[in-house]
DNA sequence: CTGAAAGCGCTTACAG
DNA sequence: CTGAAAGCGCTTACAG
């Protein structure tokens, strides 16, 4: 059984070959006539158009590709991730793309994966990797159109998108200070480098606009693989007499013991980064919890239609584009209320 | 800046189009001295092959499609879609394919997706869907080579790759009774039909097996969206006199209240199934739990290898795979006894 | 409103 | 071990 093509129905309808192709992509006006008989062969033999064929010929793919870092993650970062890939799945379709998955190349030791037509891709989304400076560098030297996800290398003017975390984190101050807080940690992970993170200065420029008491040894660094981090932060809530916390998702045990242990300190208010991406598996709750949202979803939306828009005009420039926080509540279910 | 091709890289080295392409594809062997130039000549020039041309020359993409339903699904499952959308393209990359994403074309009110060369695909994976019945039939007349995750309908012999549910409920019972359980309730989901469920199976074959007396009150079916349905189980299984259950992932807010209630009868045994793709969330159980593994990683590994078999070799016939249970123990942890 | 034809950048029989 | 050439199925200037 031969597969069907272009000069089939162009021979079936009497036409030429490019008569075909214009009623196809409506490019160019064709008669109502010619576009009937077009039509009726398309159904009877059940033309379908070659995806390969016409991306070669109009060297345009309408797939953009997502690099996948291999690195292991966490749980939590993965569901923000598989939310993120939900939304730029959501925002290629509105506008005729399909997303490639690509990972890391084998044989590769550091994160390098080729960024030109050595894949089918019109362009590509890049999320922020342990060695992302390196490689954005080389990205930059290539024709492709790239999108990063999060926060870029001060030193490269390049198209991303990102939360605004430096005002996720002043908000997320403000909001514990309305709730009568007066002394508020904050529990962040000990990256690989000491440079102060956007939830840091966030947290600062609150204590400083609100002229607050500002104290270093409130922000408790915490790798988040120490087995023994809930502990040892616990004692440090206590040491410091913290009323009101701030604390990234990545410590799932540490929000475990705040959240759903009934005996754990009820009053201290707590802002959890993120809080949205678990909150399903939250219906035992002890207490609220107030969070900004991860905007995972939208923040796929949003780089995929930046990323389309430069493939559409690849003259535009680079545009930094930063999604201001949204605090919300999750408010401790019914279920629990019917356990007391 | 125009584009470097093959050409350019034939022309730089004295030598004809094919003898580059030979020397790419390894095709043919090719004196050193010729692959020598060939290559000083790529590098001289950064030449990347072209993935589309390559792929309208040979007729292949190395893509495989992954189809995605849009229709909402809960958390859990996304979970276990995310892992298994990992297994894959970890199955993939190791014999040099990509996978593209796949969903729902805009305006069908089925789950149609046109499944032939409109995309770049050289095979696909389709999951199980609500209408996947009548979306397999339409399949099946098409040319594409594709898997199928879950489980076939009866009358059609297709490729697939699913665990094997009888044997994981009967496995589960029989661990039940092991812990002494003698009367073991189920709990599952209401599903839109009213047949009997592969779990449902392997259970009465169990208590058959173990010559146990089955009561069908057991087998207690709920809509998971049914707000209330911790209560109404709960009351089923004090009502019933149970000392054992297996219950379905998709009852978050169950499991949650069997499982991290310090209040909640310590006394029955439970097993879970794919307790595994939520347990992160789990630092704070009041007891162990007993769980079927989702095998969402291994699924997602064997439905590419084996749909990469067949896009190898198209004549070999239809085979079901069945993935055997693997019951695991998540330990409550350390964490928790600290607080008690 | 329509057609003839070049060309997209490779692969691969065919011939030597 | 190597080359000349057909061809994969479309798109799109160009010409009318």
């Amino acid at each position: 059984m031969k597969k069907v093509t272009i000069k089939d129905i162009a021979e079936g309808a009497g036409v030429s070959i490019s008569t075909v192709s214009y009623v196809l992509s409506g490019k160019r006006s064709v008669s109502d006539e010619v576009k009937r008989r077009i039509h009726e062969q398309i159904e009877l033999l059940h033309y379908k158009p070659n995806a390969v064929a016409r991306s070669f010929a109009s060297r345009k793919t309408n797939i953009i590709g997502l690099y996948c870092s291999k690195y292991p993650d966490t749980e939590n970062t993965d569901v923000f991730f598989l939310k993120m890939v939900n939304g730029m799945m959501a925002a290629a379709e509105k506008r005729n793309y399909k997303v490639l998955l690509l990972n890391e190349m084998e044989g590769s030791e550091n994160f390098v994966i080729p960024f030109d037509k050595t894949f089918p891709i019109d362009g590509a989304i890049v999320t922020t990797t342990i060695n992302s400076h390196h490689y954005l560098n080389q990205l930059e030297s290539e024709e492709m159109p790239f999108v990063l996800v999060g926060k870029p290398p001060k030193d490269l003017k390049i198209n991303c998108v990102d939360n605004d975390n430096v005002k996720a984190a002043y908000e997320a101050v403000e909001l514990l200070l309305k709730q009568g807080a007066t002394n508020i940690g904050m529990v962040t992970g000990s990256g690989l480098h000491t440079r102060l993170s956007d939830f840091e200065i966030g947290y600062m420029m609150a204590h400083n606009s609100y002229q607050i008491a500002y104290r270093s040894e409130n922000i408790i660094r915490h790798d988040i693989n120490d087995p023994d981090y809930v502990q040892k932060i616990m004692s440090a809530i206590q040491e410091n007499g913290l009323d009101g916390i701030l604390v990234s998702l990545l410590f799932t045990r540490l929000i475990n013991r705040l959240l759903t242990d009934p005996h754990a300190p009820h009053s201290i208010p707590i802002v959890s980064f993120g809080f949205d991406l678990i909150a399903e598996h939250y219906s035992h709750l002890t207490k609220d919890v107030h969070f900004i949202q991860s905007n995972a979803y939208k923040l796929g939306i949003e780089a995929v239609a930046r990323l389309i828009d430069l493939i559409d005009k690849p003259e535009s420039k680079a545009k930094q584009m930063l999604l201001s926080p949204e605090l919300s509540v999750w408010r401790q279910s019914k279920e629990l209320q019917q356990i007391e």
